[in-house]
DNA sequence: GTCTATACACCGATAGAC
DNA sequence: GTCTATCGGTGTATAGAC
């Protein structure tokens, strides 16, 4: 068995985010990465045991990566701004719903998804709850609860890049407005000093 | 090239959708869902010329039975309430986003979910457009546009169904008691005529 | 309309040479 | 650690008998 963390251990998790993201999960094979990445297909099993196992390995190790750039978004000056704007980015919104679609199809996959959305909802709740606290005059936001706002937060993200992806816009750009008020309202300063918040046209 | 309609296509099709509901949309082929319809695999290509057709036709006939569905709520006592039932409905909604997720990968497809998003969001739009309009006490839920609210409703329906296949509760009761407030405050008889909706524990 | 037979590509995975 | 060779299984799709 292969060490983890080498370099072709590395290169084939490469090779497995490239066909997620370009492919979708249905062309997950050791072939296609191996193919993609240069290697003989058959490198894949000394490295992993089972196809499985990669796929684990592969969403453990995006899992960590994200978390980290969740985690030092919310250790910015706006914190729910960026947190918000790295949800918001297309290409690990679309890798982490192929890894959703897998969690259906591998239990392995499942645990670690349900571990990553639960640690980041608590990141987020938690960074809600002390903008809420901190802002000066309460809007009407506060009277949802903050792991609320962080579901609405998530799910408005998701929905908006998952249609963006399929070509409609409709209503996107009043609730871009309406997040970005939202946002605002919280982290009252960051309308002056950051530039609007336009990814989706 | 077999009938349209007939005994054995609607059999296909139903071994389709049995087939995404259960494993998935990898595991949509032929052998797969002849097998679990008790045919010959061979023969779907006697009622289908590729698969890519095949599922083409089961978005279309699901979207059709889909549309109705919604149409047919739009015209009860209590549009909103019921399109929000319709929405949440665990095994339609686990079909419809393995189709969407398909539709990455067969631009036939693709143009089919497009189709059908616009279709539901328009109806939708429109019967809320109308409870706005009809309510008593305006609420501040009337603060966004008719289509805001569409979008909305069903990013929370897909989100909460979503998370609840893969066994995750944080926030879904608040939530659901959000959306429950706000379709009560566009249809105030239906809390008194119909049981609180309790599709998620 | 449904069947058998069959083509050819791709899949996961293993054995063993270097 | 990477390679070649190879297995049995499954995938889409076609040809042709009944």
């Amino acid at each position: 068995m292969g060490p983890v963390n080498s370099a072709t251990w590395s290169l084939l998790l490469d090779g497995a985010e490239i066909i997620l993201r370009e492919e979708g999960y249905a062309s997950l094979t050791s072939r296609r990465i191996a193919e993609r990445v240069g290697i003989k297909q058959q490198l894949t099993y000394y490295y992993f045991r089972t196809m499985d196992e990669l796929m684990v390995a592969a969403f453990r190790r995006l899992s960590k990566r994200e978390l980290a750039r969740l985690q030092s978004a919310l250790s910015s000056d706006f914190p729910l701004h960026e947190f918000w704007s790295v949800c918001s980015n297309a290409g690990d919104a679309r890798l982490i719903s192929e890894f959703m679609a897998l969690a259906h199809r591998s239990e392995g996959v499942k645990r670690e998804v349900v571990d990553f959305i639960e640690r980041s909802r608590r990141m987020h709740t938690r960074a809600i709850a002390k903008s809420i606290k901190n802002a000066r005059k309460k809007s009407g936001i506060a009277a949802l609860s903050p792991v609320a706002l962080a579901f609405l937060t998530t799910s408005i993200a998701l929905a908006l890049t998952r249609e963006s992806a399929l070509g409609i816009r409709s209503a996107h750009r009043e609730i871009l407005d309406l997040v970005k008020q939202g946002l605002s309202a919280l982290e009252p300063d960051a309308a002056q000093t950051k530039e609007p918040i336009r990814r989706f046209r």
